[in-house]
DNA sequence: ATGTCACGACGATCGTGA
C-alpha cells in the first residue's frame, strides 16, 4: 500500500500533471496541500474519473488540503486542527481509509521571522503536537503526511549555511518538529536515508532546480504500528522537472499489507 | 546580485503568499 503527500501549488494549474502522476504511480492514498481553490472549484469529477474518491477543505487563493483514495471514499474525522476555533486557515484534514488514520497537513510557512506569522507557525505546531498525542494515546494506526515547512537537519538542505535566517530552519521550528517525533512517530524518509541528501522541494527562483538547490520539508510521520509495516519510501523527483510542475515533488511510503 | 509562480481583484497590472 502506497501513501503519498504532494504539495501541488494550485490544483487547477497542476491538474494535468496531477492526473498524470496518479496514473503513473497509482498511490492508494494521496494527501494534497496548497490546493489554492475554494471548495466548489475542486475538480472532483476528474479525480473520480481517475478512480479516486476524495475529501477536501478549500480556501480562496491560498492554503487548501485534500485526501484522495484509490477506489475508496475517505471517511472524514477532522476538518480542522483542534485547539483554536478562530483559526480559519484550511491546513488540516484527517480521515480513515483502509484501516489507517491519515492526515493531510499544510503547516504554516512562518516567514518573515520573527513576527506574527512565525508566532502562528509555532502555535500551530503546538496544536499539532496535542492532536498527534491524542492519536498515539488512542493507539490509532496513523500517518501524518504533508508539507511541514520544517527542514529538520543540516543534511536536509543543499548547503548547511543556506536558509539559516528562514522560519523553516529556526531552532524553535526544528525543536517543535523533534518534540513531535519524540512522542513516538517515525519520520519515514529520515529512517530510510539517515545520511540525508534527499530533497522534496526546489524553489522556482534562482535556478534552484537546475542547480539541485533543494531541501526536505515534505514528511510522512508514521505511528508505531504503521512504522512496523514500512518497506520502502522515496521521492518522485522526476515529476519536479516536468513542464508546469509544482515546486514540490511527491513523497511517499510503501507499507506491507 | 539576480533569477519564479499562482491566484484574484482590478481592469489587461499589481499585491499577496510562498
Amino acid at each position: 500500500m502506497r501513501i503519498a503527500t504532494y504539495n501541488i501549488n494550485g490544483v487547477k494549474a497542476r491538474l494535468p500533471r496531477l492526473l498524470e502522476w496518479l496514473e503513473e504511480t497509482q498511490p492508494d492514498i494521496a494527501c494534497l496541500q496548497e490546493v489554492k481553490s475554494q471548495d466548489e472549484g475542486f475538480p472532483i469529477a476528474e479525480f473520480e474519473r481517475a478512480g479516486y474518491g476524495a475529501i477536501w477543505h478549500g480556501q480562496k487563493s491560498f492554503n487548501g488540503v485534500a485526501i484522495l483514495a484509490k477506489g475508496a471514499q475517505p471517511i472524514e474525522t477532522q476538518r480542522t486542527l483542534p485547539g483554536d476555533p478562530l483559526d480559519e486557515h484550511a491546513r488540516y484534514l484527517e480521515a480513515d481509509i483502509l484501516g489507517i488514520r491519515v492526515a493531510s497537513i499544510y503547516l504554516p510557512n512562518g516567514n518573515p521571522q520573527p513576527g506574527p506569522k512565525f508566532d502562528y507557525k509555532l502555535a500551530w505546531m503546538k496544536r499539532l503536537y496535542a492532536r498527534a498525542a491524542e492519536l498515539l494515546a488512542a493507539e490509532i494506526p496513523a500517518v501524518l503526511a504533508g508539507d511541514y515547512n520544517v527542514i529538520p537537519h543540516a543534511h536536509d538542505i543543499w548547503a548547511p549555511a543556506a536558509m539559516l535566517d528562514d522560519a523553516l530552519r529556526q531552532p524553535e521550528s526544528i525543536a517543535a518538529y523533534r518534540a513531535l517525533l519524540g512522542q513516538g512517530w517515525t519520520d519515514a524518509l529520515a529512517t530510510h536515508y539517515p545520511q540525508g541528501g534527499v530533497w522534496t522541494f526546489w524553489d522556482f527562483q534562482a535556478g534552484a532546480w537546475q542547480r539541485d538547490h533543494g531541501f526536505r520539508i515534505d514528511h510522512l510521520l508514521l505511528s508505531p504500528a504503521v512504522a512496523d509495516r514500512l518497506t520502502h519510501c522515496g521521492v518522485d523527483k522526476d515529476h519536479r522537472g516536468r513542464e508546469k510542475a509544482s515546486d514540490h515533488a511527491p513523497t511517499w511510503v510503501e507499507l506491507a499489507d
